[in-house]
DNA sequence: TTCAATTAAATTGCATACAATTTAATTGCT
DNA sequence: AGCAATTAAATTGTATGCAATTTAATTGAA
């Protein structure tokens, strides 16, 4: 289908919708995590959370504040203080207002919030597996909406 | 990459994540929708519903009922009865008792709701221009994502 | 026919998303 | 130094998503 092909009303039939697609395959694969996050006790945005302070255990950014953590995830401290006070709460990990930017709230695994990590590998193995996942068409899709979603976030300023 | 070649820390990067991407690419997509929306006066979830309602003025399905709409939106009644109870106070859609089975709701646009149509082709137009979108692009992704969320729906049974 | 099972919505409760505002701390300019 | 502007979180309010339960109506099998 060329450019200009599409008849008008083609352009505002649901299957014609790619935004309807993104969110509804986005919403089907959160359901899909479903069963491994409920034994991790993990919501799928907390386990989000959670890859990024693992991957922080790695490679530290220069503050592992909220922010950074928000500029991670393209989530706002409205949706992540009371997402990470409750996995404070679950003992996962600490907030600590900054000693030197009493502004800034610092992030830091506690021991269990680092040993949970042992625990998703894996499960995540047994989900892929499960489902008879293709590693390789995950990965050539992941980049295709990767750039899509590159393009939206320069457009989004 | 092979199948088989993920380093096995590599799994848990965040960036490696297809699902993160979907769900970030999800929410951009609809961020950009956002100054269109808020020109229609309609939340996304409430576009989508209007998007089938407006598809069911050309071809009626045998039952217009909230459960079809859910069908078709991979929505269930928790969600979408306050959300049309939203877009009926906005005087947009009527929802009424059936009188053969009075468990379900039929859903009908109002004069209201069906003229609000015409107002989305252009402002549709003109966020596809100013962002310089390609549909061809737009077009190739939309079958890929299309694909995965086939795959998942049969697999969520 | 009758009543248990099923079905469609609605309701309840919890956890996001996100815009908008508020609060508290820090910066930068004069 | 003094103070307006900026910044990082938190808070507030609205609207989803979705699991679980409830309610009311319909079906279906004995």
């Amino acid at each position: 289908m060329s450019q200009a092909s599409l008849h008008v009303d083609e352009g505002l039939q649901l299957d014609n919708q790619l935004c309807f697609k993104l969110y509804a395959a986005s919403r089907a694969v959160i359901r899909a995590y479903k069963p491994m996050l409920d034994q991790l006790g993990l919501t799928y945005p907390q386990y989000l959370a959670m890859l990024v302070l693992w991957e922080w255990q790695q490679q530290p950014p220069a503050l592992p504040t909220v922010k950074a953590l928000g500029e991670r995830l393209l989530l706002d401290s409205g949706t992540l203080t009371p997402l990470l006070k409750r996995l404070e709460q679950q003992g996962l990990l600490q907030r600590k207002r900054s000693a030197s930017d009493e502004r800034e709230v610092h992030l830091s695994l506690t021991p269990a919030g680092c040993a949970l990590r042992e625990q998703v590998l894996p499960l995540k193995s047994q989900l892929l597996c499960e489902r008879g996942v293709d590693l390789d068409q995950v990965a050539a899709l992941r980049s295709q909406v990767g750039v899509l979603l590159d393009q939206f976030m320069a457009l989004n300023h």
